[in-house]
DNA sequence: TTGACACTAGACCGACCGGTCTATAGATTG
DNA sequence: CAATCTATAGACCGGTCGGTCTAGTGTCAA
């Protein structure tokens, strides 16, 4: 009743182009190809998203995010451990990535990457998921009794251990390099409580 | 007198896909812009390197990981503990992404994500580029009493926080997210040395 | 029935892509 | 000098790039 629902055009070209953007990132597809796959001519790409190419990742990009958000509020919901969640976190990209034959990584680093300055509304799209990414992780370290700088700074380690592990992972062609950077995370998570508490 | 200099020219098409592979990676440049940049008409290329464009970005990768390596040998022959030598590791990437605007990254990272698997010979030439890096760094903690177990996963997770950190902070456009994320693997890495010994 | 509107469809465009080709300059060797 | 080989030089090529444009098609309201 609020709008005629739209036919699903539109979510499958956003749909390919997070697929794109996973395995190729920006610059490595081509608007035909990803037409093709998204069983779309070259009009109704430019009818829903008249910036282009462009609009059409800054869409593709929010749309993960928001989708990546909900996963850890679920997540977060059932596994309020810190440790834990993360172990599962990183398990679940470390599958996911692995189920693709070590090609279907993560839809924002790619193109994080590939992004220069004259496509500010890519970067400004890019950083404000890291940002939130970065928040919700500290905030539930933070509700786990972490003080707000290392919370902070925790989250931050831990989207830099997905990001790394990932592409570590993805050029070896095995789950190793990933898993090997989150046991050693997680071990010294764990180790701290029974250290100094200062 | 084993070969005449060679001119520079090669060295000159290296340095500038070296270049371009921290600013835009592999498929962000074209061939005109790189050989005007290296100041070389198109014959050149292919002449030094047949193989074309891929060719050139597995002799640029090649030689960064040689100077990546020295570089990390001379900075642990100046400094054997290893958490100084993160420290300072991850500082000189810090500065070097802030000098240029936060647009000179990892060359690996970019063309890491990039690559598929129609490309083997790039994909075997960053995946050793990596299992270098991480055998470099498993090797001075094991000299520094690292199990080499422990060695290699620490190892894998220092790459990973440097790649996920330049990421975070290059479209943060602000070295925050790496000194955030470094700061908490360094926390980390000295508050265990007072834990449980196991 | 008519007009408006959202959407689909694909022919078409100039620019640029990576790569090939031929020509030639310069140094080395007989 | 002639022959040879390395290296430089850039015109040229077919293909693909992202993007524009015109022509439908279906739906709904008046």
């Amino acid at each position: 009743m609020n709008q005629p629902p739209t036919s699903g055009t539109r979510e499958r070209l956003i749909a390919a182009m997070t697929d794109a953007l996973r395995r190729r990132g920006l610059h490595g597809i081509g608007l035909t190809e990803l037409l093709a796959q998204a069983g779309a001519p070259k009009g109704v790409l430019y009818h829903h998203f008249p910036g282009g190419k462009t609009e059409l990742a800054v869409a593709a990009i929010n749309e993960v995010v928001d989708r990546m958000l909900r996963g850890l509020d679920a997540l977060l919901a059932t596994t309020p451990d810190p440790i834990e969640a993360t172990r599962r976190w990183m398990a679940g990209a470390t599958s996911r990535l692995q189920d693709s034959g070590f090609e279907s990584g993560c839809p924002l680093a790619t193109v994080a990457l590939e992004s220069t300055p004259d496509d500010p509304a890519l970067r400004a799209a890019l950083n404000q998921a890291f940002v939130h990414l970065r928040e919700r992780i500290a905030l539930a370290l933070a509700q786990a009794g972490e003080p707000s700088d290392s919370a902070r700074g925790l989250a931050a380690l831990i989207v830099a251990t997905y990001e790394g592990g990932l592409l570590q992972a993805r050029v070896a062609q095995s789950i190793e390099p990933i898993h090997q950077a989150t046991q050693a995370l997680l071990t010294l998570l764990a180790g701290r409580s029974q250290g100094a508490t200062e």
